[in-house]
DNA sequence: CGTTGTGAAGAGCTTCACAGCG
DNA sequence: CGCTGTGAAGCTCTTCACAACG
């Protein structure tokens, strides 16, 4: 197959995959079929025969996938088999917390740098890192592909600016507020507000279901 | 229309809707199209008004959406018109990080307590919250609706069932694993590496366009 | 024999196009 | 006249069902 349009949704699975086949890993669990890795991921069996698919071969007819080797496949699928550079700006509490969890490091992403705009920030060490003044990032054009936004909201676009200036390849936003970025930049939002409005939903809607009896 | 059944995406749509306009009642805005709305989401038109309308007519034909009363009409719709009691367990840097967000308050979601269990931390004040041992978690039964999960992945499942044991209606879970819940608990997932890995992978492909050319 | 890989069918979501209405 | 609300068309993604094959 190894089609060329992969559907998002696909991709998002594919990262969910990674997550659980990597438990599986730590549990000495060594094959998997795709209705067993199915089961752990709350979908269909076929959705995952197909998403891997869109890839490559990676299963074994009448066996399974070996474990480890599907973690290596999928990781090369997504690109997450090698060391990202990746800087942040905004050192408030979400910037401080994100760049004291060790979890990026582990999982190939290197912060390198950490900027902000206020001067009383500015020279103090986060996590190894010294916080820089914002206007400094395209010193780094050379090293860095993927910047952080941790700012408030009303300084998100400006942070944005400036790692498109240094030539960022992507943006992985925080800042409740959308931005705006040249095509050949992608933008990803993080945001637990509209997860958290999704749950509040869910459970309006359950409970008005039966007291609607 | 005002349909029972209501598509996920128009969900996670509403919440976007309702963070642009009020940026757009911040800036005085009074009207918007939807098609002026559409831009600022980087969704179509039409998918606006649909979404819309499986709630109510909240519009006025030949003129627009009141700014103002949207919002109201969407927060109804999703059910964040009123306060949510919620409660956090893990008190790590993620914990810590968001019990002094200020946004949960704001936004109408006020955390009433903070649990751990790590005897170190317990006792100890959090802004504002006395951290208690997850195992009283219990008595909070009356009075709380959301869980937020901050642990480590392998404590997310324990902490789970303390929640589900206390009668929580959904759960807000930011450690990377999956967790199993009883049908009447809705689980959301934050996990910014699905995110990232998702950066990570565009920006893969479309290095592999211009060089394979 | 059991599980993958995949074309075809099905479901669900998005967009179109225009009637309805202020 | 202009913009909303909506049935119908179009499209994408998911699921089924089974051939392929170790």
């Amino acid at each position: 197959m190894k089609s060329q349009y992969i559907p998002k949704a696909t991709i998002q699975r594919l990262a969910l995959y990674v997550q659980v086949l990597e438990e599986f890993k730590r549990d000495g669990v060594e094959i998997v079929s795709s209705e067993r890795l199915a089961n752990s991921c709350s979908v269909n069996p076929s959705q995952i025969r197909k998403d891997l698919a869109y890839f490559g071969e990676f299963g074994v007819r009448g066996v399974g996938y070996y474990v480890n080797d599907l973690i290596d496949s999928v990781k090369r699928s997504l690109g997450i088999d090698r060391v990202w550079k990746a800087v942040l700006v905004g050192v408030g509490n979400l910037g401080r917390a994100l760049l004291n969890h060790n979890e990026f490091k582990r999982r190939g992403f290197h912060i390198v740098a950490a900027f902000d705009c206020d001067p009383f920030k500015i020279g103090e060490e986060v996590s190894g890192l010294e916080v820089m003044c914002s206007k400094r990032l395209r010193e780094f054009s050379q090293d860095i592909e993927i910047g952080i936004i941790t700012t408030p909201p009303d300084r998100a676009q400006r942070a944005a600016n400036h790692l498109i200036d240094a030539g960022i390849a992507g943006i992985l936003n925080f800042a409740p507020t959308r931005i705006t970025a040249p095509d050949n930049v992608f933008v990803e939002y993080v945001d637990f507000f509209h997860h958290i409005y999704s749950l509040a939903f869910n459970i309006t809607l359950s409970q008005n279901k039966e007291s609607g009896n």
